[in-house]
DNA sequence: CCGTATTTGTTCGTATGTATT
DNA sequence: CAATACATACGAACAAATACG
């Protein structure tokens, strides 16, 4: 059987719209009537027409505007340490260095400061008892301005009992709470595990990052678990990226330096 | 202002999804006449409400049957080495040691093989001149019988004229195209950079993942260009996965045994 | 295998609200 | 204020897929 109207008048609307035949320069589509006209269609068949469009992300509607093809935005590329060498990044000043396109300005909020029960993954990565006391760090970080990642770390309350106090102050600490654990503490940070997934944002992430609200546009979650020199965990840290802007580069072994930050050409 | 209808009545429905109050067991949600009844609504409301729960991932709609809960699948979890000693990834048998969960099995197709001339990324990647022949080996792998990744690896021609005759033969190799090539040219492969992206599938990975028509379902690319001792890019690997059903884990320094791969639990 | 009831999919028409120009 | 464009909501009819007796 044929695909079905709205289907067919998608994809020609798609062809057009990839040809530069329309939508280009900024310039909106045919408004829903006149492609109702055009189409021969009604203004609903139109409109499931437009609405796939949206959902594969090619084109966003405004009321009152017009239907607008949707200009990729140049995405910031984000370097993962692969060694201890690295460093396993700090809370603001040194994270700035994993953005690899230079010439952006990396801003960092000041941390909100939260005491939880630990529960689900915080609980099962930290290897606590189930309920016991964690301290949550959350930052917002931003380049050039534009929402870029939500972060938040979990710390055992125990290290903050030996003597690591400056955990639950609410503020910046530029050159990384793990430095500062090993100053203070002596923990080293011997190692640490990454996990990638990507997921629907959740309420929070739909507004921080002014993503759409049919959740089309994922969000890419980091979870890194922090490990001292006896294996043992003492840090959770969760980051989300929205995944339409971001690129994550790794390096191992030797990569010409020229190479190591590069932003993709298109597609081949 | 207040929410518009549909939206209340899916939010209304979403809660009711996640208490288990509706859709339990394989159990179909009421059928879009009888939610029009229950809101006071008309059919088309409601199905604005179910249609943004299909969005969402929640929930999923099937002719003549119903609509029914999704319940999430067991990923798959990977493996990204982080050093050179690990091994870059072998073509077939190797990288079944990448799939974390054990009693999976994992199967690979024969290898297509094309010759390009290369352009946008590969050009780009493998710094040949614009047009230059590239050898492609493309695969498809499946974990379990359900389709996994889909892969391709391009090669300069120069590889083949310099005596590496094995790489145009639509053969698998189970140890790998470096490992050959390290054997026959003496290529080392002294290091690879990864890129991670996510993006809407393209036709053949909505055909080949299953993925539903609306591209809800992002796909997960990592890019790896591979270098020889000089720094000379000798191989580019694009390999997409379904975002939706794989994790990715990154080990680096030391990080005890056996939390390397495990499976999260439930977010908290 | 056939026919019927059920359920979702498609398409149309219409009216009204809201945002922008 | 008026015109334009998209958003919401309702009602209706038929098609297609599925389940069941």
């Amino acid at each position: 059987m044929a695909d079905p109207m709205w289907r067919q008048i998608a994809e020609d609307l798609r062809l057009k719209i990839e040809s530069g035949e329309l939508g280009g320069g900024g310039r909106p589509l045919p408004s829903e009537l006149e492609l109702r006209d055009e189409y021969h269609a009604s203004r609903n068949t139109v409109r499931d027409a437009v609405k796939w469009l949206t959902t594969r992300g090619l084109v966003e509607t405004r009321p009152g505007r017009g239907t607008f093809v949707v200009t990729k935005i140049d995405p910031f590329v984000t370097e993962l340490s692969t060694g201890i060498g690295a460093g396993p990044g700090a809370e603001s000043s040194a994270y700035i260095s994993e953005v690899g396109i230079r010439r952006r300005t990396a801003e960092v909020s000041a941390p909100r400061v939260e005491i939880h029960q630990a529960k689900g993954l915080v609980w099962d990565e930290l290897q606590v008892a189930e309920g016991a006391t964690v301290v949550s760090r959350h930052q917002k970080r931003y380049i050039d301005g534009t929402p870029w990642s939500l972060q938040t770390t979990f710390y055992p309350i125990r290290l903050v009992e030996l003597g690591a106090t400056r955990i639950i102050q609410a503020e910046d600490m530029p050159d990384g709470v793990s430095a500062y654990l090993e100053e203070t503490l002596g923990i080293a940070h011997a190692g640490w595990r990454d996990r990638f997934t990507v997921r629907a944002p959740d309420r929070a992430e739909t507004d921080f990052f002014d993503l759409p609200d049919d959740g089309r546009i994922a969000v890419f979650e980091i979870i890194r678990t922090g490990y001292d020199d006896s294996g043992d965990p003492f840090r959770v840290t969760i980051t989300t990226y929205p995944a339409d802007r971001n690129v994550f580069v790794m390096n191992v072994g030797e990569v010409p330096a020229e190479a190591r930050v590069d932003t993709p050409g298109p597609d081949g």
